[in-house]
DNA sequence: ATAGATTAACCGAATGTTCGGTCGGGACAA
DNA sequence: TTGTCCCGACCGAACATTCGGTTAATCTAT
C-alpha cells in the first residue's frame, strides 16, 4: 500500500457519509462541521463537491424516491389479482428500504423546512396514494377486509413498513436476516399476529 | 374589552405552543425566534417561562413518557392472560398517542443530538423492552404466532401504531373518528389485512 | 378608594458562539 | 505543467441566551 495514495471524495461517497450524519443527528441538527469531521476533510473541501448543504440532501432524497417509485413500474406490481400485487408492493418496499436503508431513512424524517424536503413530500404522497388505490382494489376485489377503511389501512400497512428505519439494521442482531424481515412484515400484515 | 389586558402565558401554554413548532420544524430546525413569533412574545420573554430551549423539549417528552408508562401500571395492564394484555396495551397505547399527540409526536422523533434526547431514547428502550415481554408470554401461552421473532413483531406492531404520528389529526379527516382508528389498529395487528 | 411597593411578564440590545458558505492559496497525482 | 482536491482564514447571518430596563398586574397600608 502507497502512503502517498490520496483518498479523495467523490460526491456519492460523501453523499453516503453525509447521509449517515444527517440520519444520526438530523438534517437540521447537522452542521457542515460535523459532516467535515466525519468525512475527515475540512469544511471548505465539500464545497468542491458539492454545492451546499441542500444538494446532498437533495441526492439523498431522490434515491430514495427512485428506488421506491421504481417498485410500481415493476411487472408484479402491474399486473394480477390487487391483493397480490399489494402483496408484492408490500415486500419490495420492504426490501428497497433495507437496500436503501440510509436514503429512505433521510427520506422519512423530512420535515418541509427546505424546498427540497416539500417536494420529497409531495412525492411521498403520490406513492402513499398509489398504494391506496391498489389497497381499495383489493378490497373492492373481496380478498381484503372492508372493515376498515382503505387509507386507513394503507397508513397502517405503510407505518409498518417505514417503521423500520427507525430499528432495522443490516449489520444483523441475531438472527434477523432481511428475508425474515420481510417474511415478518408480509405474515403480520396480512394475517396478523394472531395464532 | 379593555385593550390593556395582558395576555400571559404560563409554562404550560406556552409549551404547547413550543411543541406545536418542534414537531413542525423538528426541534434543531426550531429557532428561539420561530418560537417566539408563534408564541406572539419576544425571545427573551421565553426565558421568564423556561430556562432554556432545551426544557421546553424535556417537559413535552416527560409528559409523553409518562401517559405511556402509566398504561403499563394500569389494571388491563397487568391482570390476565397475556394476548388479552397485550390487546390491553396496543389499545391503551393508541388511545394515550391520540389524547397526547402532540407530546408523543415529539418523543417519537428524538435524536440524541442533547442529554434530554438521550434519556428519552433510553426511556423509550424500556417501554419496547416490557412490551416485547409481554407479547413474548403471549407466543408462550400459544395465543401469537410464534413463527415471527417476538422482538421483530414488537416493532412492527408499535411501527404500525407510532406510525398514527405522522399522519393522524383529532380534528379528523373524514370519517376517521379516535375509536375508529384504536378499532383499526386492533383488528389489523391481531387478525390482519385479509378478508 | 388610592398611592406606593412589589412582583410577574415582558422588552430591545447585546453577547459569545455557531451557522453555511467564500476566497486565495497549497498539495497532490498524472 | 495542469487540473483536481484540499486547506485555513475569513465572511455575514443566525443561533441560544443574558442583560438592564419597562410595563402591567397584584399586593399592602392607609
Amino acid at each position: 500500500m502507497t502512503m502517498s495514495k490520496r483518498d479523495t471524495y467523490t460526491p456519492e461517497s460523501l453523499l453516503a457519509v453525509a447521509v449517515q450524519v444527517f440520519n444520526e443527528r438530523g438534517y437540521d441538527g447537522t452542521s457542515m462541521e460535523h459532516l467535515s469531521r466525519a468525512a475527515g476533510i475540512s469544511k471548505s473541501s465539500i464545497y468542491h463537491h458539492v454545492r451546499g448543504k441542500e444538494e446532498l440532501l437533495q441526492r439523498a432524497v431522490g434515491r430514495a424516491l427512485e428506488g421506491l417509485f421504481g417498485i410500481l413500474d415493476e411487472r408484479g406490481a402491474r399486473d394480477g389479482r390487487a391483493v397480490l400485487r399489494l402483496e408484492y408492493v408490500t415486500r419490495r418496499t420492504t426490501e428497497v428500504l433495507m437496500d436503501e436503508l440510509p436514503y429512505v431513512t433521510l427520506l422519512l424524517r423530512v420535515r418541509g423546512n427546505t424546498p427540497t424536503e416539500r417536494r420529497a413530500m409531495e412525492r411521498r404522497r403520490e406513492f402513499d396514494q398509489r398504494v391506496s388505490e391498489l389497497l381499495k382494489d383489493a378490497v373492492a376485489e373481496g380478498d381484503l377486509r372492508a372493515d376498515v377503511e382503505a387509507r386507513l389501512a394503507t397508513r397502517l400497512l405503510f407505518g409498518m413498513i417505514n417503521s423500520l428505519v427507525e430499528w432495522y439494521r443490516p449489520d444483523g442482531r441475531g438472527a434477523e436476516g432481511a428475508d425474515q424481515v420481510v417474511d415478518a412484515v408480509v405474515r403480520l400484515a396480512f394475517d396478523g399476529l394472531r395464532a
